[in-house]
DNA sequence: TCCAGAGATGAATCCACCC
DNA sequence: GGGGTGGATTCATCTCTGG
């Protein structure tokens, strides 16, 4: 019997032996990827990691992973589930290994796990997606539906209001006696879906411990919350830094974990005693919170030739064309700033930073006068809205 | 030789076999699903379609695609690319025979395309996206990088400033010998990731044409712009509605289909003719398509007080401000126009009508001599778009 | 032509610091 | 102290070069 809540040195294929039949609720299995050489990574304090995945082809790659599946789906409750973290050149052979030990009417979901991440020039698309296959070891497994907000184009009303059928089968709202809909329930939300949008690990994250690879924790505690419930048994025969674990220990179940690498050990037991779980501000804050042009400003930047840029208070974009030795800002007024409140904003903004010009796009004529145009240089730029121009120009035409 | 710009009625297998190798720029292939009846479906009007994909095993349904793979890489050019849109339950055997056939090193990105819908409520998660496959014939396959915005947390240094990497490979903004920082290149946004979000088609949605499996035109467009050029010649083996062939007729492609049912062909000819037929038949499908078309013209037209309308031949929109006795037309360049065509066309929409000025919206400078200006009266007006604008101030500030 | 190793990449985002 | 902004670090990278 292994022990529980504790990480073993060993290969899993052996230790998992020695663990009783039908005794885990939840397997999360990330295994090596199949690459043909050797991998060192190392972290910052140069310490080094090594990949032995080194296999000779893809069959001999299937065997070792199938044979570890196979002990997993052994240890596994009738209950239980597995997630198998999918390398992108051999997904689907990995799939297709499933198939074979879990059993094609076990397959519940392909999850996709949706970042963004500092881009590198590539030919191509960007690589910003991982995918996580989740099997059954029977029917009857666990599962907890979570659910997520409604997105924002969901009228939330429609989802309040009580339905009947009248006779001819057609759902119409129920009205009470005055014709006035009555409100039902409310609703938990739009039950999880298969894509999830988690952030990437970011470089400058505490959570980071320096190992390659490393997840993060928020993934695989939305694993956990969806298979298992407090007390439960989570197996991790492929601990790495021990993500699996902590996530498991911070939701109150308990945990196996094995790894063949001893500085993973180590490494993962230090980490379940001093646990360090990365508050992901866009997580808790939303896209929202970064947002500052509103739809109105966003349509002018994007109607020109300009790239929008959210998370700044004081520029909202820049053009595409190209001055010399810069690049050029630009702000639009906003409805309830005055010109130089917009003028401001900008100067400030660009104060430190290379900017050859700046350009303001005026969209009321508020307050015209109160811009002290003895601080204005050439080097700022004041373009009237479309609307105003032409305003402008009929009146001259008038005259 | 199989002509282009057709739809033709067959089994694609045998029809290819008529192409000659090397002449197809793109394949699209959405083949039949592996399911093992008889599938009969049935449109608003009561027409039924029948599928004939009822396939003994896997492997049975698999040698069927194999051999239609073989011989769509044989008509693709060297500098060709095929995208494989993938069945839920068989993609991992599909991904095999495409490694089979195109080779793993061809291998260039699995798309996902995500999607939020309702379901009835089953056990598990909600399955919310599909997989492309995406592989090229050759490496020197042809590839546009599409961009998109930045991240709403992604701060302006990053999109501003040049850095550099000392000894240690840490990286530093650069500073001239002032100290000041240094303004990095022209940037255009960031390339285009391998998660698309697109919505389902709306199952009321006037695109829907009634054939299962239609798939969103934008979905279509992008993978279109992506690896093709104008002229290019696109190929849909599994035609289906059209929806490929309608996507490549709007970005000026050209395009050969193929589909077994004579139901699907009729109604893919009807399509693609109604399209070229009637300009205001892009209309009919729906505002998608409309915004597509002139997404330009359209977010110029919102980002002033003006109310759009519907695509008349020479009117955009009409300001909200009123003027004594009437309205003031706009109508916004486009690219393709010279300043001439477009006053000419915005003129001759309004001659008849009781519009005191027109505004046109110039969008670039080309041809701006051939304007007659002894035909222009002070009723029109002519506004240069934002960035014109601003390049003039900045060559002016410069003098 | 293929492989290994060196060198370039560039935006995302948490954190630290500043006002 | 709280909101906003500048800095730093990363890549089961990607591309290119030389033997």
């Amino acid at each position: 019997m292994l022990n529980i809540n504790d990480i073993i040195l060993g290969d899993c294929l052996e230790e998992l032996k020695h663990l009783e039949e039908e005794s885990v609720d939840m397997v999360y299995l990330d295994p090596p990827f199949f690459t043909q050489y050797t991998q060192v990574l190392s972290d910052k304090e140069g310490n080094t990691y090594e990949f032995e995945d080194s296999w000779k082809c893809i069959d001999e790659y299937l065997e070792y992973i199938s044979e570890r599946l196979i002990e997993c789906r052994r240890v596994l409750k009738k209950t239980g589930s597995i997630f198998v973290h999918c390398d992108r050149n051999a997904s689907h052979y990995l799939k297709v290994e499933m198939d074979k030990v879990f059993g094609m009417n076990n397959f519940q979901s392909e999850i996709v796990w949706s970042y963004k991440r500092w881009s590198n020039s590539k030919k191509g698309l960007l690589n910003n997606h991982q995918i996580i296959l989740f099997y059954s070891k029977t029917k009857d497994f666990q599962f907890n539906t979570l659910y997520t907000d409604y997105s924002e184009t969901t009228n939330v009303d429609q989802i309040m209001q009580d339905r009947i059928r009248d006779k001819d089968g057609k759902a119409k709202y129920k009205l009470d006696e005055n014709g006035n809909t009555i409100m039902g329930q409310a609703k938990k939300g739009v039950p999880l879906s298969d894509v999830w949008e988690i952030p990437y690990l970011n470089p400058k994250a505490k959570e980071r411990v320096g190992y390659p690879t490393q997840k993060p924790i928020i993934l695989l505690e939305q694993i956990i919350k969806l298979s298992t419930k407090k007390g439960d048994i989570v197996l991790d025969p492929f601990a790495g830094s021990g993500t699996t674990l902590v996530a498991a220990k911070i939701l109150d179940r308990n945990y196996i974990g094995i790894d063949r690498s001893k500085d993973a050990v180590e490494l993962a037991k230090k980490r379940i005693t001093e646990q360090i779980k990365t508050e992901s501000g866009l997580l808790k804050k939303g896209k929202k919170a970064y947002q500052n042009l509103d739809e109105k400003s966003l349509s002018i930047i994007k109607s020109i030739n300009a790239i929008p840029v959210q998370r700044n208070s004081g520029i909202d974009g820049f053009l595409k064309e190209y001055i010399e030795d810069g690049m050029i800002a630009i702000r639009v007024q906003r409805d309830e700033e005055t010109l130089n409140e917009t003028i401001q904003k900008i100067e400030k903004a660009c104060r430190r930073k290379p900017c050859p010009y700046r350009v303001v796009i005026r969209t009321h004529s508020d307050f015209i006068d109160t811009v002290n145009s003895s601080n204005l240089d050439s080097k700022l730029i004041i373009i009237d809205q479309y609307d105003l121009q032409i305003m402008n120009k009929i009146s001259e035409s008038k005259n």
